[in-house]
DNA sequence: GCGCGCCTGTAACCTCCGTCACAGCTCACG
DNA sequence: CGTGAGCTGTGACGGAGGTTACAGGCGCGC
């Protein structure tokens, strides 16, 4: 059975015995999800934890009035779904399936049990909710204190990649939607500021692919306090 | 010595044996701040837990421009400082003595150990961490699509009390420039704001002491897509 | 190769809220 | 019981960005 092999991949899990991923393997309910599909629904009293083996899903939020907001996005060898299990609380946001996604659901106890069992894991964990706490905190900052187009050149800059070419681009790039929800505005703003940097030269669309030709530009543009965008 | 006992205030640590309790007051630095000292100062290389005995302190962020941002408010029993201590990052966030404190400085080391050597205390700070995340998530989701006065209807929710007289009360009530630094705004609105709350009868303030008259105004307020303030 | 859906561009409008600039309070402390 | 520092009220003003409403494009599937 090739799935016996995914549980290697999630990143929590690294450095554990092999006896000890074998008992885990037992305790889980493996599943595939197509892209779009609703993997955890909020205000939702299930507690597995999802080891998130082939695939990304977006944890978000959609609000009363339709609003999507998302918190993070999280890729192979992630985990999700572990807050419910640790606390005991509700679901408190939404995962999807950003594309086709296989898990590994584990169940809440066989989960606590290891944490336990396993002070090094734990502590793994606690690690990455510094990480996590700490984009937050940022995000927070940013929100109450910068404007769109400052908070739109920042999460550019985070995703953009050197290529070999030596180009700094964003690819794939995500749907003005996506990026809307991710950095807290709308569709409509997204795409006006996107044209603005366009003319500006600050970057270049081909397709799903975003080239960040101006990364000066970008960071003097992502401080606070910097000029709003002059036409073109 | 009167500050042996401070220790066994502090939740975390609850449920330790006595001896690991004793051994852990030997490493620690203690420590008295005055109100308005500044703890910890963002970016810096400190990694020392602070264990807070006596007091209380505000965690949060001045941005370059001046503008600042309250994450949290941390009373006896609290800790604050642990993320560097856990993934050995710089300081993420300023703390500043909201009250005159007392406080236990714990080394980074003796902490992880703490933590690697008794699996329940890092539960028990996982379950903490949960809980900031679920907060963190949610403000993140406020900040982004719902306005000022419903953020800041939820927030004197959030904060309000029954007293024994049976009223609903926020005592003792942050100043305007306080709130809006958790609420994400600016001192100006918040007052413009309250101002309406009053003369809506939603509330009336008492020096410090605000005593919230109508709840599910309030709750309506603060559902998002209700209607804006109307004039008195 | 032809449609049909999902994306993206564009425009007009209007409102919320940040900014600046003071005046008036209040209360703690001398 | 005065006095000043830190709070709070208020007003004018402008601009960023949310809203609504389409038109056009592009790519995927049939």
């Amino acid at each position: 059975m090739s799935e016996a092999l995914g549980l290697e991949r999630v990143r929590l899990l690294e450095g554990l015995p092999r006896q000890v991923l074998d008992d885990l393997r037992l305790r889980c309910r493996w599943r595939r999800w197509a892209a779009g599909q609703r993997i955890i629904e909020r205000a939702t009293p299930g507690r597995d934890v999802l080891l998130i083996v082939e695939g990304t899903v977006r944890v978000g939020h959609v609000t009363e009035d339709g609003r999507e907001v998302t918190y993070a996005e999280i890729g192979p060898g992630g985990v999700v779904g572990e807050l419910a299990a640790i606390d005991g609380g509700p679901r408190s946001a939404e995962v999807i399936a950003a594309t086709d996604c296989r898990t590994a659901a584990l169940p809440a106890e066989a989960f606590r049990a290891l944490l336990l069992r396993h002070p090094e894991t734990a502590l793994r964990l606690l690690e990455s909710y510094a990480r996590i706490i700490r984009l937050a905190d940022r995000r927070i900052t940013e929100l109450s204190t910068t404007g769109v187009a400052a908070r739109l050149a920042r999460e550019l800059l985070r995703r953009a990649q050197r290529d070999r070419a030596g180009e700094l681009a964003v690819e794939p790039l995500p749907t003005q939607e996506q990026l809307a929800g991710v950095v807290g505005t709308t569709r409509e703003t997204i795409g006006r500021i996107m044209i603005q940097l366009t003319r500006n030269g600050l970057v270049r669309r081909r397709g799903r692919r975003l080239v960040l030709l101006d990364r000066d530009g970008l960071l003097h543009l992502a401080e606070p306090g910097s000029e709003p965008i002059t036409e073109a």
